[in-house]
DNA sequence: TTTCATACCTCGGACGCCGAGGTATCGATC
DNA sequence: GATCGATACCTCGGCGTCCGAGGTATGAAA
C-alpha cells in the first residue's frame, strides 16, 4: 500500500491524465487506475467523486449525463482547455520534485527505469 | 511554488535522504533543501521540526545535543538502521508512483530527464 | 426475490503542512 | 550598552485532503 500523502499528491495529475486520453466516468476511472497500477492503487468511490467535483468546480473538467447501452445513467467527464493546461503544470511540478529527489538519491540501477 | 500535497509527499523521503548523507541539524537541513532545489523548496522551521520529532518518535532518526564552534546549541540528527530501511521503502514507493505516471504521460522529450 | 455488479452521492474522522507566535544566544554596529 | 540580524530551537491551530462507512437506485442473473 502506497502512503496516503503520496497518493494525495498523485490524485490530481492522474485524474487529469486519464481524462486527457478521452472522456470517462467515475466507475471506469477507478478501474483504469486499478489496472494501470497493477493493483497498487485501489481507490474507493469515496475518494474519487469529491476529487471530480473539485476539478469541475475549478473548471478543469466538464460533465454531462448520458446513458450507457445498458440503459444506465452515467456522468461523463472530459477535460477543458484549462484542464489541459493544469495537467501540463502538474506534470512540470512532478518532474521538478523528481529531479530534486534524484539529486539526493544515489540511484540503484535496478530502480533507474527513467 | 510547488503544490502543498506534493511537498507533503516528498518531505519524508527528502529528510531521510539528507540525513543518509551524514548527520545534520534543523537549520542546516532547511538551507540544504533550499540550495538543492534552486529555491523551489523553501521550508519554514515550523514545517521541519515537527517532522524531525515524528521521525525520531518512529525510531528512524536519533538526536544528540552538541555545541557548534560558535558556542551555539545544536540538535544533531542522524539516521538509524531503521531509518535506512525506511528511506529505501520511500524510494521504492516514489518510483512505483513515478512509473504509473509515466505510463499515463506521453512524455515530451524535454521533460524526460530520467 | 434475493443477490451481485454497476453507478452515483455525502459525511466525518484522521492526518499533516505551515504561518504565526514564542524563547534564547552571538557578533556587529551605533 | 543597546539594538539589530542571523542563528537555533520550539508549539499551536487552521486548513486541505483522503477514505471508510453509510446511503440511493437500476439491471441482470440465479
Amino acid at each position: 500500500m502506497l502512503p496516503k500523502v503520496l497518493v494525495a499528491a498523485a490524485v490530481r495529475p492522474i485524474m487529469l491524465a486519464i481524462l486527457a486520453q478521452g472522456e470517462s466516468y467515475g466507475y471506469q476511472i477507478i478501474q483504469r487506475i486499478h489496472d494501470l497500477s497493477d493493483g497498487k492503487l485501489a481507490w474507493s468511490d469515496g475518494t474519487l467523486y469529491p476529487v471530480l467535483h473539485r476539478l469541475e468546480g475549478e473548471g478543469l473538467v466538464r460533465s454531462t449525463w448520458r446513458m450507457s447501452e445498458a440503459k444506465r445513467k452515467r456522468k461523463y467527464y472530459r477535460l477543458t482547455p484549462a484542464g489541459q493546461a493544469a495537467l501540463a503544470q502538474e506534470q512540470a511540478h512532478w518532474f521538478d520534485m523528481h529531479a530534486i529527489l534524484l539529486k539526493l538519491w544515489p540511484t540503484p540501477p535496478h530502480l533507474a527505469l527513467t
